[in-house]
DNA sequence: TAACTATCTTTGTGATCACATTTTGTAAAT
DNA sequence: ATTTACAAAATGTGATCACAAAGATAGTTA
């Protein structure tokens, strides 16, 4: 368990040993890298990123801060074991939270962003073909992201996040045991609505992207994945 | 700015440093006792509570993830400054996370819990009485919280918490200029709709105890008492 | 008086160490 | 073969130290 595979990440200059660390942990669990239930160390993890335990202790305790960890009362620090009912859960407080922060955004949508916007889901599309599932979902997370960040004052974006940082696990199981994530692509509707400025239609919009999405697991499928995997 | 009056708080035992350092910080902004733009430093919270740098960098940390500090390009640790549109973003994404939670619990709420709320409630109104604003803000808490927590799935709490925080130092001044809070009541009416398990009628109930509670504070309100404290 | 500079202090950061607890591994006993 | 007992290793925790960057202060100059 002390081993850990993480995937080499750039550091930017000036960046300090316990953010890197907290991003590097972050993306890995995001992009579904760590299963279910599997624990980290802390000295597992600064000696995987060649640092020590101080600046690691902190991203972790972040991290878990974002949900995206589990302290057990052994003090021993693990990725959050998944469920149907739980991620039932998950999944619609994705969609009320979603939902809301692209009704905030729509007025602030320049035509810039929605060029911005054709682009990603381009790319998006792309590597879907390539089966390339890692960067898809990663240019889904950008595709969304776009848009509630255009609202200056969004304050919703941390818990957005922390709701993909809680799925991700589940996805790296479904990744291994489903040939291709199915991606739903309500993207063109959502854009058409931003278009429009109609804010109920982009709300439906993302709605649907998410349900019929990630959320369209049937409560079987999901019993069956985890119990393939092991769970 | 290194000293910093922080209201003593019982620490169980076997509790550790860091996470007794992130309870006695929430909890002090979450009642007002610091103010927006009030800066914290590392080694005076740990002289304030007779530790040392490493456990109170943890809590920081977390803290930072929960929205309650904000950390700064020099490094500089604050409790974020109020404006009147973060302000209303707060209250906005306050009403549509506490709805949610709330129609979330409504089949899980047994006649026990809605004793317990009946008696929350009760509390609040002798502290309302007294005038004593701290206590019914935090009985107010303990009675939406005890509502949300019913769902024993619920994963919503660490985020209405976040919301709750980042609330705290604004409170923290209005009590300051304004002689009582105005506490708007509508937890009977919740308590009435729980009785009945009519989820809508418990979510009005919810969005009408924030808009006409905390956030029935008027735009105008709100930049005038941010003036009046120098911000 | 205002602006600049040099010095001292404060502060954040990360590595290291010591300690207590937990976990793991091994050998003996039933 | 399973359980128990004990030793060894691993792990979380918190204090301390050294270093670099940022901030404050005092003194000097224009």
């Amino acid at each position: 368990m002390g081993n850990l595979a993480l995937e080499p990440l750039e550091r930017p200059e000036g960046m300090t040993t316990h953010e890197y660390a907290h991003r590097r942990l972050r993306q890995a669990i995001m992009v579904g890298s760590i299963r279910p239930g599997e624990s980290v160390t802390i000295r597992g993890i600064a000696e995987a990123m060649e640092s020590s335990p101080t600046p690691v202790r902190e991203a972790l305790r972040r991290l878990s801060s974002e949900g995206a960890l589990q302290v057990l009362d052994n003090r021993r620090i693990m990725v959050p074991r998944m469920t149907a009912d739980r991620f039932g859960e998950l999944i619609a407080l994705r969609s009320v939270l979603e939902q809301h922060a692209a009704r905030r955004a729509v007025a602030h949508i320049t035509e810039r962003k929605i060029d911005r916007l054709v682009e990603i889901d381009n790319a998006q599309d792309e590597a879907i073909k390539r089966k390339d599932n890692a960067t898809a979902l990663l240019l889904n997370q950008e595709f969304h992201r776009t848009i509630y960040t255009a609202n200056p004052e969004q304050i919703i974006m941390p818990m957005v996040e922390s709701v993909w940082l809680q799925l991700g696990p589940f996805l790296g199981i479904a990744m291994e045991h489903v040939a291709q994530l199915y991606f739903v692509d309500r993207h063109q509707e959502a854009i058409e609505a931003l278009r429009k400025r109609d804010e109920t239609a982009v709300a439906a919009a993302i709605d649907a992207d998410i349900r019929e999405g990630i959320g369209g697991f049937e409560r079987r499928a999901i019993e069956n994945l985890l119990r393939l995997a092991g769970q």
